[in-house]
DNA sequence: GAGTTTGAAACT
DNA sequence: CAGTTTCAAACTC
């Protein structure tokens, strides 16, 4: 590993700490005008709403209005910040996730290459992937279909170069190197732009630098890779910031979110920069030694780089969680379970990347297997929202497979209905999301449209004010949280809702109007319902369980109980486990990150609540067995289920403890009801599903911890800016 | 599709 | 912080 350019390149990538510095307030502002100016929109990224349907109508309407900026840029000419500084934050979270989903773009880019004969680097997707932008919403929502063939190809062949990447490594070095002492995040680095190549220009980076208009300064052209660094530092800083602005104290992982996207950017620079570099012919070959090397990569990276990729994965996820990235991850993903076509380098090597990475696969295969097919759900699933949202990821067909599953929730499709509450009140799936209501809702007088951004920001802030965690995902595992953190439960954010605990009284927690059954996620002590009966864990066996943990501390004899527990909680998650599977990948934020550690997140998603919401398909139990079992084996695994799971949120407050997590202290520390978190070790991990995690949250997540925060708090970090 | 139920969000 | 009201999703018919 260390030979490979990867490994040198990854020591390149190390210093990480630029990006700290990035966050410092240049970058930050720069982005926050931008992104004040800028619409929500990127905020609001669908994750509710399913790829499919959704996805293509949401796009444009999201998007819609970045299109055409993208499109100029790709053209290099236009310079039109758009207003949009949420399709940066897409974009990044795009170009993130094509970073490390390359390794499966390449084969997706391969299978869809054939299908879709290339059309010129301009075709791609990029309009498409944005579309959705526009205030209007809807649009057509074939668009995403088209867009995604041009996607693909574009992206495949680019992705393919971009696995070139020996030569480039050192080249991202530079970049890096350069990027990483940027001062500012804001500034773009020129120099890597030139460096940066081209696809993320295409991608994202076009749109995002204009959108995102981080840095005035910045060269257009540039391609999206430096801007996309650097933006993907200041958009983490951003919504570091912006979830921080949420007053949220923690903005030290801003940072860290900062550095994931730094990391992210970077690896999608290389990817760039390779696709620039090789022609399209060697995309094949490419695609593998890409991943092969990303794996590498991930395989190498100390453990202090593993964790910041982990958290860098969660941001991803959540900014992934709008953007195509999303979708080309999951895309990949799939594209590479299914296709194989990686060769069984590509797959194996993704696996293996997801599994040394990350964590340890559990697992299993079935584990394994389940594992990867999750993250695949889930990143399709979740590719599938933005994507469609975005028109963008969800390009990649064969990801489709699941996608239907997960799409196939009729909820998908759904979205709000509000009449009072101008859709800017929590009660509202898209505001709540992030997203912008579009043509699916049947909504009246709605305000949450691209047009009101103002408005819309401007009501999130107020939200957020009132409660940092409003936007934050409302199901998030809360054992995994606590425990990897060990810190408060109340200090993630993305747990917070969940934390907060439901409080139903007649639906004993089997239906939809259980937030924890809705997320796919067990209750928790938190919760205050009566007759629990969540099929994915009541709240009584969790307390039971955290007992029982601590009796087996004592005693082994309990770990019968458990086992038997775990058993049944197998069973159950088994079952679960299906759905999840289907709601992770909605939801899912972006795999990498857990890929990073481990595999899955769930999107957690199960199906995230939205209408496309996104459930998070946690594991929820607080089982015992999830909470000693895991705990204790699989720390590690553990948080890198916790990571997945928890997008930015978790992140941060993981971050640093991230790493300990690993630490040996199986044991939870903080007992968390959920303990689920676990489960990653048996059943190769769910992943939670932070059910509705809004898009949003997760990018901002960040500050005070929950993704949600994070994401709202981009959303409003933009209109108010960090305050 | 209309009406009811439900529990979270918002408000006081 | 607790209680009440409002709201829209979830659900039923």
């Amino acid at each position: 590993m260390q030979d490979s350019p990867l490994f040198g390149f990854i020591d390149s990538l190390s210093p990480i700490e630029p990006l700290k510095s990035a966050y410092s307030g240049n970058g930050l502002q720069a982005y926050h005008q931008s992104l004040n100016a800028a619409s929500v929109s990127s905020i609001f990224t669908s994750p509710h709403h399913n790829a499919h349907k959704e996805g293509s109508k949401l796009s444009k309407s999201s998007f819609g209005d970045y299109t055409e900026n993208e499109i100029s840029m790709e053209d290099g000419t236009d310079k039109n910040k758009s207003p949009t500084s949420s399709t940066a934050v897409r974009l990044f979270a795009c170009t993130s996730t094509i970073t490390r989903e390359s390794h499966t773009m390449i084969t997706c880019s391969v299978n869809e290459g054939i299908v879709d004969p290339p059309k010129g680097p301009n075709d791609l997707p990029q309009p498409g992937r944005f579309d959705s932008g526009s205030p209007d919403h809807n649009t057509a929502p074939c668009h995403g279909v088209s867009v995604r063939s041009d996607l693909k190809q574009d992206k495949c062949p680019k992705l393919e170069a971009v696995q070139a990447t020996n030569n480039t490594v050192e080249k991202r070095k530079c970049l890096f190197s350069s990027d990483m002492q940027p001062q500012d995040g804001c500034q773009p680095a020129k120099e890597n732009n030139e460096v940066m190549g081209c696809e993320w220009e295409d991608l994202v980076s076009g749109t995002s630098g204009e959108l995102l208009a981080f840095d005035s300064s910045m060269d257009q052209h540039h391609t999206g890779v430096q801007l996309a660094a650097n933006n993907a530092e200041s958009c983490g800083y951003l919504l570091s910031k912006l979830a921080g602005g949420a007053d949220i104290p923690d903005r030290t992982h801003p940072t860290t979110s900062s550095q994931a996207y730094y990391h992210e950017m970077v690896v999608g620079e290389d990817k760039t920069e390779n696709g620039q570099l090789f022609p399209e012919d060697k995309k094949t070959i490419l695609s593998e030694e890409i991943q092969d090397n990303i794996n590498e990569e991930n395989a190498c990276i100390p453990l202090g780089c593993k964790v910041e990729t982990q958290q860098r994965g969660v941001r991803r996820r959540c900014l992934v969680f709008e953007a195509s990235g999303y979708s080309h991850r999951t895309v990949q993903k799939e594209s590479v379970g299914d296709l194989s076509f990686s060769t069984s380098k590509g797959k194996s090597s993704a696996q293996n990347h997801r599994n040394p990475g990350k964590t340890p696969s559990p697992h299993v295969h079935s584990g394994s297997g389940s594992l990867d097919l999750q993250m695949d759900n889930d990143d399709c699933s979740v590719g599938g929202f933005l994507g469609n949202d975005h028109n963008s990821s969800q390009s990649s067909s064969p990801p489709k497979k699941r996608r239907k599953s997960d799409n196939g929730d009729d909820d998908s499709c759904k979205r709000c209905s509000c009449k009072k509450s101008k859709c800017l009140k929590l009660y509202c799936e898209c505001f709540a999301a992030g997203v912008y209501c579009s043509e699916p809702c049947s909504c009246q007088g709605c305000l949450n449209k691209p047009i009101h951004e103002e408005i819309v920001l401007s009501t999130r802030k107020q939200i957020e004010f009132r409660n940092p965690l409003a936007f934050a995902p409302k199901v998030i595992r809360m054992s995994e949280a606590g425990q990897e953190t060990q810190e408060d439960p109340k200090n993630t954010p993305a747990s917070a809702r969940h934390k907060r605990g439901c409080n139903c009284k007649k639906s004993s927690c089997l239906k939809k109007y259980c937030e924890c059954y809705q997320g796919g996620v067990g209750c928790s002590n938190n919760c205050r319902c009566e007759t629990c009966k969540n099929t994915f864990g009541t709240r009584d066996v969790a307390v039971s369980t955290e007992n029982e943990e601590m009796k087996q501390e004592g005693d082994q004899t309990e770990n019968r109980e458990q086992e038997k527990e775990n058993d049944q909680q197998k069973a159950n998650v088994h079952s679960e486990n299906h759905k999840l599977v289907e709601l992770v990948v909605p939801i899912t934020p972006p795999l990498d990150v857990s890929s990073c550690l481990l595999k899955q997140p769930n999107f957690s998603n199960a199906k995230p609540p939205r209408p496309c919401k996104a459930r998070s398909g946690s594991s929820s139990r607080p089982s015992k067995a999830s909470e000693t079992v895991q705990s204790r084996k699989t720390s590690k695994a553990g948080d890198s289920v916790f990571i997945e799971e928890m997008p930015g949120i978790l992140r941060e407050p993981s971050s640093p403890g991230i790493v300990k997590t690993c630490s040996p202290n199986g044991k939870r520390v903080s007992p968390p009801h959920n303990a689920l978190g676990v489960s990653p070790s048996r059943k190769g991990g769910r992943k939670l599903i932070l059910k509705s995690i809004p898009s949003f949250p997760s990018l901002a997540g960040d500050a005070n911890g929950g993704s949600a925060t994070c994401s709202s708090d981009s959303a409003t970090a933009l209109a108010l800016g960090p305050s």
